[in-house]
DNA sequence: CCGAGGATCATCT
DNA sequence: GATGATCCTCGGT
């Protein structure tokens, strides 16, 4: 067995896959001030023929590592503040990948804590850049991948209850329901009126 | 609880 | 020059 992701046979060949497969896994950042992670609770896919996909243009200087081989991490810095976490899927040029929306703190609480200004535990990574701020997760590790380096993907919990609602926060493709959460989690961003549907 | 509006800058047109 | 896969504060209900 070479590592937790190849023994589970997580498949990353495709956005829409990735994203429901990837809730309840342990997202797991080392930083040098300590490691801190979470359970992934929201995603969001991000297919390669999707207009709201930063891969859909092709490629750039900016969007670089989301054409990379599956597994690969893409951060990207938006609204002049904050960074979001991708993790790449499918196949290297295709531009697809998965936003990670929202964790359920783990290990290194307080860390986070810190980085948050002290907010109550439920505004800790409520939310894509929340997330990010809490783990100190930036640019640094665009291009990086989960299977060797400082962000990894490890055992967590299984989710009784998957919900698949429209993505949210984007302004092209909104109808395609592709973002997917665990039900009744109190860390996921927004919990949505529109339930498309829901799987185990 | 909820919605509106501001912050702030890299990237793209 | 406009926009954005967001967050926070503030004001109303």
């Amino acid at each position: 067995m070479e590592n937790y992701l190849d023994s589970i046979g997580l498949d990353l060949s495709d956005a829409v896959k990735a994203a429901p497969a990837l809730l309840g896994h342990k997202l797991i950042f080392k930083s040098p001030e300590g490691v801190t992670s979470g359970y992934i609770v929201e995603t969001e896919a991000y297919h390669s023929d999707d207009p709201a996909s930063h891969g859909f243009l092709g490629l750039t200087k900016r969007n670089n590592s989301i054409f990379q081989k599956h597994g690969t991490v893409y951060v990207y810095f938006t609204y002049g503040m904050h960074f979001c976490v991708n993790i790449v899927t499918g196949e290297a040029g295709s531009g697809q990948a998965v936003l990670i929306r929202a964790i359920e703190p783990v290990a290194g609480i307080e860390l986070m804590m810190q980085r948050r200004k002290h907010r109550k535990l439920k505004d800790l990574t409520n939310g894509p850049a929340k997330l990010t701020q809490a783990m100190d997760i930036n640019k640094d590790i665009d291009g990086t991948n989960i299977y060797d380096g400082p962000l990894t993907i490890a055992p967590g919990i299984k989710p009784q209850e998957i919900t698949i609602a429209p993505r949210i926060g984007i302004s092209k493709a909104k109808d395609h329901p592709w973002r997917f959460y665990i039900e009744g989690n109190e860390f996921v961003s927004k919990v949505s009126l529109e339930k498309i549907k829901k799987i185990l």
